[in-house]
DNA sequence: ATCCTTCCCTAACAAGTGTTTGGTAGGTTA
DNA sequence: TAACCTACCAAACACTTGTTAGGGAAGGAT
């Protein structure tokens, strides 16, 4: 039995700041093959030998290859939900929420990015199973936020009373989080420039004024 | 050996009105068992049971799993660009050319939506595989042909010569086929409405104009 | 009645999968 | 020096994977 587990496995919620060095190095590389591969495709082996050890020394840091996709997971939504928050918080009127919203979007690509791929490719089919329930309660969470904020702003009269608002926000939530699977970090744009010129495309249109 | 083949096995280029009936059920059960778990994800078991007998007896109509892959992203380019060579051809302004464009695509997601999804989630990294070479040659025509249609469209002073054009082909090529993941056909929009909607959005903005 | 074709099943194969177990080099602490 | 902890390796485990080989039932053609 393992009477006395030293520590290193099982999630910790709470930040240790002395403990995993090491584990944060070894998920980055495993969120970076699942990125590039999909889960399924990503063999715990092929992670192991990008991080230069042998595959069974995984599980020295983590219980499973599941527990290594749930911990990246929930890492990203925690951060996501702060930035969210610190938004929904501030009591902006609704454009003002749209391009703060949207621009924390984009610097948590810029931060996350395999992560935020990840969740794109593989959240419809873990949604569902009990492990990752947090899924679905962000999915709702996400909803309701921007969905919310174009109803106000269609209340408001700064957002178009024409549209259906539910087809507005699948787009603009899409739009925004399959930039991930292109943006590279320390390319041509910041996530601000990105963001300034999608506000302005979304807002204005694409098309010359008359 | 496999001296007198009958046919059914390897792919078709021409096709064969009397023959291969069984074949398209079995092909379409596979597309969205793909496009709903994932092709790695998916096994031909699972295949096999969706469709009503046996994982080797499916080694009958085709060769591997692989090839019912190929057969199914093939065949659905081919449509595509059926569709996108008549909209290129027809001589149309490019405002006109991009309506058209996204209307044939919204079209080619309603006809094709398990393919389209396989597409979106898999093309990244089958691309480099010789098999699928014709992904990166239908690749560079979809860019060729989004990106030409814009720069023209901001040549003749159509569309807005302040944005990045690359920033919004990607934009409108990844807000268009990510729908793929939501649209169901028969559902409350028609693939017509849907492209009006979105043109209205991506061509004047959701904002009240001034 | 015989043959042939179509379409499927049964049963197995080899390779690859996630995971476990026991061991061990090297540093830290007692 | 002895005991201990950390982080890894070596080797195997049980299972799943795509795929194949051989056979057989049904039905139309001869």
């Amino acid at each position: 039995m393992t009477e006395n587990d030293p520590v290193p496995n099982s999630k910790q919620t709470t930040e240790n700041p002395a403990a995993p060095e090491r584990r944060r190095e070894l998920l980055a590389t495993a969120a970076e093959v699942f990125a590039a591969h999909g889960y399924n495709a990503t063999t715990v082996r092929r992670i192991a030998d990008e991080a230069g050890l042998l595959a069974g020394s995984l599980y020295y840091h983590f219980d499973s290859k599941e527990s290594m996709l749930d911990e990246i997971l929930s890492t990203f939504l925690d951060e996501l939900w702060a930035g969210y928050d610190t938004v929904l918080a501030s009591g902006l009127g609704p454009r003002e929420t749209l391009e703060a919203l949207v621009t924390e979007s984009f610097r948590e690509i810029d931060r996350h990015r395999p992560a935020v791929a990840i969740y794109q490719r593989e959240s419809r089919h873990l949604v569902g199973r009990p492990r990752f329930a947090y899924l679905a309660d962000s999915q709702r969470r996400f909803e309701k936020a921007w969905l919310g904020t174009l109803r106000r702003g269609v209340a408001e009269r700064v957002f178009r009373a024409d549209l259906d608002t539910r087809l507005t926000y699948r787009f603009v939530r899409d739009t925004v989080w399959v930039a991930a699977s292109w943006y590279r970090p320390g390319g041509a744009h910041t996530p601000e420039e990105i963001a300034r010129q999608y506000l302005s495309m979304v807002l204005d249109g694409i098309a010359v004024r008359d």
